[in-house]
DNA sequence: AATGAATGAGCTTTCATTCAT
DNA sequence: CATGAATGAAAGCTCATTCAT
């Protein structure tokens, strides 16, 4: 075995099939983007591993190659589907920090925005974290509410900062108002899921948070700015 | 509701055989608050039809009797919970008309805490209608969506009695508002989901809805009262 | 009508289907004794529960009606073929205290025979117990070495007494001959396991193993010859 | 392409490619020896063959390219079993013509001693040979039950020759001693298997095998004593 | 009317085998 | 030649539903 006959004289014993890399990494994406779309479509337990491999243009065994479990895969798409959520709001191009409430409620209206705009874009997902997810076990329903949680401690972060400076009342208690705050677009998301969701009643709601936020429900004369 | 023995609109006494009237009623009755049980606590998909007879101390088969099919059931375990919630929250005792912001608020705080307090006697309630029915089929989840309609339409028209009066600003888009105020109790339902409810949470959540809704955020000087 | 037709005087409400006594016990031997069979004949890893079950005709799930697992079946199996080689057997009839060599050579004979009886019926039953068994696991593994401890502890017994009555030499390792007697009717079990078994060469056999004991252990004087 | 590829019997001077002649027997010896390995491990039903290619370290198409299925491995893993066996026993320096019974004795001892020591170092050799292989199919427990015939060929000679030479007793049936004295040694073989194996106990059992032997199939007038 | 034994379709998962590279 | 990714048949097992009693 000195002079090995058959191959190369490159270090690398190049036999067989070359590995191609990456591969796995795309199968498992292409795996989780098929999930995210029949548990989506169909939920979680109708969805047989058959549908999802069908769906996916692969045999069953290919699934099980790339993930040991059917509940393995919802949590990738769990994470598929954050992930987009994260893309979508992109919080980063978000963290300037708002020096009035005008501010403050403007950067809340552009995350809303975005994240209407993804759901819009693929109202399936909204169904997947919100009511899928949740119905599966105890640890992906944590999984959904740590979710709000993040969500909230932004909020929560802005709202210190606001009192701080002055423009938001002081006896506002952050970590109660930043959930509330994230509760004022769930109807908004309800609309999605009742099919019912358009731009123009987006507006609506987004403006009517904006306003609730600003004024409260008091009439003009009580306030008088 | 009274002393009816025989259901129906005749009331031909039925010799020979009473048939126990109503005990068909009271049997489904039986089933279904068993099944309210145990689906709450294990979950639909991973309670058995076995489980639900073992629970109800009746046969299988005998559940067959009463319904075509466990999703069956589950409707008529959501009707069930539907009613209790009416039950709980009693609308009938609280539709005097407002003829203030405050009284309105009130209104809606006294809702809430009585929703609250049924959720605290039977936490697993909560799961039931918002996760677990939500993720069977469409036709469920509509139904969940439908009563949070309901709930809407309450405080529709309460809002739009307020516009009238002139206790609630004449730009406040009803509709939307209802909702919205309706979305504002939900980070104390999910505190409930996560286990962490407790009296004093409940106390700061609804004390800061009446804040939002009476005065939004602007900071106190911008108020004026 | 003075009597209730529902309930019925006597205590026991009599309600459904009348249970049967017995008949789990019955379903288990009919399944036990299928797949003694079908594990016999194919193997018990070639061996499908869709086999076992038609072959008991019965349908898939009965058979987990009323055994938790396949492997559960096998260990039934192996207790039901215990039983039986016990009741061919029956050491019961057996247990004489041998007072001479020809005696205790004479009852281990009538053993012996009663044995080749029961594989003369059944010739499945030796490769059950001895091949089938065996390769499974540990556990089971176990237990058919426990079976031939069983019957060496009979013989150790045995010998012991005919050493201290003398018609035994003393310088045989009761323990290491109870061993090697049993292990002598080996060749005869493994001529019918090769379908080679046959009444004559049984007697040879036995023949056989009677005039190496004889020989093998007699009392020095006794030898003489 | 000129240069056969093919190696063969021919001798020509292969040049270009020499295609290391020989290779595909040690590919073949490689993957047998590993799956000897991991079928005494773990069993033949429980090995994979991705197990048995990552322990030859070769792709399991690999494996494929030299055996056309799990099934054929087995046979030659067997045949390779049987192989090790005859190096460790060493038959060809047996066979001197003993020509007293204490000298047969002594041969069968030293063999027995032979296997042992095969056996002791490589435990799980019994495992497969005695347990995996027979439990497998009819063809491969016919293989096994062939060995221990050729065994006892072995024997039946020595026997027939130890009877004309008068220092076996003449009404001793080779056939049938010849077996029981190879079953002999199975109590031993069971120690090993129940794991309690040790040199003591085999002495013992050795010592009490040629006990049985020396009494049972020596000629009446040499026994006397 | 009531029962629970019986059923079988369908589930998730495994793995011997094939084949494109 | 060698590879390991891909496959799909088939496994053990579950459970909603049916039905003889």
């Amino acid at each position: 075995m000195t002079a090995d006959p058959n191959v190369d004289a490159d270090s690398a014993p190049r036999r067989g099939r070359p590995k191609e890399a990456g591969l796995a990494e795309r199968r498992r994406r292409q795996i989780v983007e098929s999930a995210y779309v029949v548990f989506a479509e169909r939920g979680y337990e109708a969805t047989g591993i058959s549908d999802l491999a069908a769906h996916a243009g692969v045999g069953q065994g290919t699934v099980y190659r790339y993930f040991a479990s059917k509940r393995e895969i919802l949590d990738h798409v769990f994470d598929f589907s954050v992930e987009r959520l994260f893309e979508a709001v992109d919080p980063e191009t978000l963290a300037s920090t708002p020096t009035s409430l005008a501010e403050l409620v403007e950067t809340i209206q552009l995350a809303a925005n975005r994240a209407f705009a993804l759901i819009e874009r693929e109202p399936e997902f909204l169904r997947l974290i919100l009511v899928e997810a949740s119905a599966i076990d105890q640890e992906l329903k944590d999984r959904v509410l740590g979710l709000e949680q993040l969500a909230a401690n932004f909020l929560v972060k802005s709202l210190r900062r606001g009192i701080k400076s002055g423009f938001v009342r002081s006896d506002v208690d952050p970590q109660v108002f930043a959930h509330m705050i994230l509760m004022l677009i769930l109807p908004g998301l309800l609309q999605e899921l009742r099919g019912e969701g358009s731009p123009e009643n987006r507006e609506r709601y987004i403006g009517a948070v904006v306003h609730i936020m600003m004024r409260g429900l008091c009439a003009p004369m009580t306030v008088s700015v």
